[in-house]
DNA sequence: CGCGTTACGGTTGAG
DNA sequence: CACTCAACCGTAACG
């Protein structure tokens, strides 16, 4: 039912998570052999491959988000997870790993990935900087760099850079760079257990929570109810066919669909 | 057969 | 600005 389409080529040329719907699989590719061991993960254009089930994923990647919506929302009217799994081509394993963390979290959202721990400004070196700036708001950058010194919360080996130093003010205080870009956004988001909380300008999600249509873990307030919000947010969106994925609303969705189509 | 778990090959991004 | 490396990813396979 997903492959008679006319779409006969999954191109994927960015390495940005992709919106891979389930009926843009590739009508053309032997998934009767690639659940024979014969071929795995089979490889299409750029990044995306095919798993044993024939759905479309990308190696190390998340899967996007109206998938793992759609994990949930199965399982919240009593699917099972062997079926979810078989109806979404998703591997066993992941619907497990993503219901177990929605059981635990109440996120379906993917952990943050990439980055680093904070390697000189740990939690107790912030506080102090914040203590220093509240008493002082005058105090510059390398004057609290040296009193952390003086008073040995650090050493000289583990004694934040006066720039990042600088960092830890801009979050805490809201200091407007001077570049005054995106950096302070995220900021409110300081709980930082969303992976999309950072970095998702480039993804066709990141443009739906900008949206306001997919920011939370319970967007479907904010999902459009009317074919006319709908083709408003499609007309700034430029794969149409692709955004259709992340909408709730599934009479929405079909009406859109047939407009498309035609 | 269903599913919890984990090795693997992969990507990401703050430091 | 290129690099590092520890975080996370989903799949496949095992038990």
């Amino acid at each position: 039912m997903h492959l008679n389409t006319a779409q006969s080529k999954i191109k994927v040329t960015s390495n940005r998570p992709l919106e891979l719907p389930t009926r843009m699989l590739n009508p053309v590719f032997p998934y009767h052999l690639a659940g024979l061991g014969l071929m795995t993960s089979f490889p299409i254009e750029g990044q995306g491959r095919v798993n044993q089930l024939g759905g479309v994923f990308i190696n190390g990647r998340p899967l996007p988000n109206h998938i793992r919506l759609k994990i949930v929302e199965l399982a919240a009217q009593g699917v099972r997870p062997c079926v979810i799994s078989r109806q979404l081509r998703v591997s066993h394993g992941c619907v497990s790993k993503i219901l177990q963390r929605y059981q635990e979290t109440g996120s379906i959202r993917p952990g943050v990935i990439g980055g680093s721990k904070p390697r000189v400004a740990t939690p107790e070196v912030e506080r102090k900087i914040e203590q220093y700036k509240k008493d002082n708001p005058g105090i510059f950058s390398w004057e609290i760099r040296d009193r952390l010194l003086k008073e040995g919360l650090c050493d000289r080996s583990t004694v934040p850079s006066v720039s990042s130093i600088s960092r830890v003010l801009r979050a805490k205080f809201n200091i407007k760079d001077s570049d005054g870009d995106s950096g302070s956004e995220g900021l409110e988001d300081s709980d930082g257990e969303h992976g999309e909380a950072r970095g998702n300008s480039h993804n066709i999600e990141g443009i739906l929570g900008e949206s306001k249509l997919d920011k939370r873990d319970e967007p479907e307030d904010a999902a459009p109810q009317t074919l006319v919000e709908a083709k408003l947010v499609l007309e700034r969106i430029t794969d149409k066919r692709s955004i259709l994925y992340a909408y709730r609303s599934s009479v929405v969705v079909v009406e859109i669909q047939n407009h498309l189509d035609n």
